[in-house]
DNA sequence: ATAAGCTATCACGTAACGTGAGGGTCAATA
DNA sequence: TATTGACCCTCACGTTACGTGATAGCTTAT
């Protein structure tokens, strides 16, 4: 297949295909003597792949390097990729769901705050953005968030807190009253660097004993500190009402 | 409210507000004397809209444009960005659906077309996207599309004959079977320079007798051509299975 | 007075193409 | 064979909507 079949087959443009084969994102597996590209049923592959990763909101540039990982794994992607589009789902349902209410603000039947008149846009947090990251992506990925670079000590020494007062308490029940408050308040901070819903939390808990690196960096606090958080999170999580 | 008070409710960044203030979008309705911005509720309630129509993908320029349009009215808007939204569903539900038969594809338990691999990705025809346009945007629409410009002689001479062979029938039942044969054509016409659903194709109809421009450059073929073919389009829409 | 957080403007840079220019290739038809 | 329309190529400037860092002033609580 030539460039136009393509493009025509996809619903993207000619322009597209030659970016991508610039930035060497989907080589056409031939060309004709002439220097057309022919795009193989592979290269279709790829293509829809990448299709999907940008309708995720991949950059380009983590859509090539992911690609050429070498253990990257499709049909992983294919079940990240329904995660990721099923969570796009949810929020588009909130914003339809705020433009239902907003005209019925405007018509007097009920009133609206001003966190309501905004629900659904805030879209910085995809709950599965950390874990794609982690697994594909930008390998740098902090205990908490990556914004948490950018606290400032007193914001710092209040996440240190927190940790110190988790670790005191991790020889508890993870259900324990004690320490369902104290996840309450990991949970508050969490959102204010963030936007995390109960699921993404519980998530998050998750990643603690399953990427190292975190396991590491909180254990620091005490032996176990992970592994008590990823539980007592997922007891929170699970204890609350789904909004 | 100041800048990032409004940012952390919003979920958007402070260089955005900067940035729409920069372009006259949202102009906040006072300063400190010190020049730090001043965002009123009204300012909020604008910041919505442009947050709305950001959704359905306007470029800010147009997003501009139709908030200053005297003719602008808060309640159409509303229901027309509902109207976009729920298209937008639609079509991530499509993509949605696309990933899971790629994945039964790939477990071997379903065959899968080249179509069928690319489904819910060609979103250059927002069925709405007329309607808006027409109301708020650009409005050097053309009867057809505004693809039809770029047309080669040959297509747009293909146009043509349709439009003749629609007219000259165009005294029948909207319903009858040569109504509906040459209508089908039209659709599958229409359907070659881009994507309409059935829905959509029933939606521009309506819009070629709602519209004076299209009532004009369609009745040139025959007067009343337009309602006929409106007419025709209904019935068509409505006798197929929704797919 | 001090310090932390917030605010301003300025301006370069980025990502992902869109668009037009200029010219070659392909396939059907006369 | 010549012609024509559609398709193809590369080149390169431009667009949109911010992100990011630099520099310096402002606000508020201690």
């Amino acid at each position: 297949m030539r460039v136009k079949e393509v493009a025509d087959l996809v619903g993207i443009s000619v322009r597209t295909l030659h970016h991508y084969d610039e930035i060497g994102l989907l080589k056409p597996d031939t060309t004709t003597d002439a220097g057309y590209r022919v795009y193989s049923d592979a290269n279709l592959e790829t293509l829809q792949q990448i299709l999907f990763f940008k309708e995720v909101d991949f950059p380009l540039k983590r859509i090539k390097a992911t690609l050429e990982d070498p253990s990257f794994n499709r049909e992983e992607a294919l079940e990240m990729h329904r995660k990721m589009l099923l969570e796009k789902r949810r929020r588009l349902d909130q914003v339809i769901n705020t433009v239902e209410k907003t005209l019925q603000h405007w018509k007097g039947d009920i009133g609206m705050t001003a966190e309501d008149k905004f629900k659904g846009f805030d879209f910085s947090h995809n709950p599965y953005e950390l874990e794609a990251r982690e697994r594909w992506g930008d390998k740098a990925v902090d205990e908490a968030h990556e914004k948490a670079k950018g606290m400032s000590e007193a914001k710092q020494e209040e996440l240190n807190e927190l940790y110190r007062g988790l670790a005191a308490i991790r020889d508890k029940d993870p259900a324990s009253n004690e320490a369902q408050e104290t996840i309450a308040k990991w949970y508050v901070f969490l959102n204010e660097i963030g936007s995390y819903s109960l699921e993404a939390f519980k998530g998050l808990g998750q990643m603690y004993i399953v990427d190292e690196r975190f396991t590491k960096n909180i254990d620091q606090f005490g032996d176990g500190l992970a592994q008590f958080m990823a539980d007592a999170m997922a007891v929170y999580a699970d204890n609350r009402e789904p909004n």
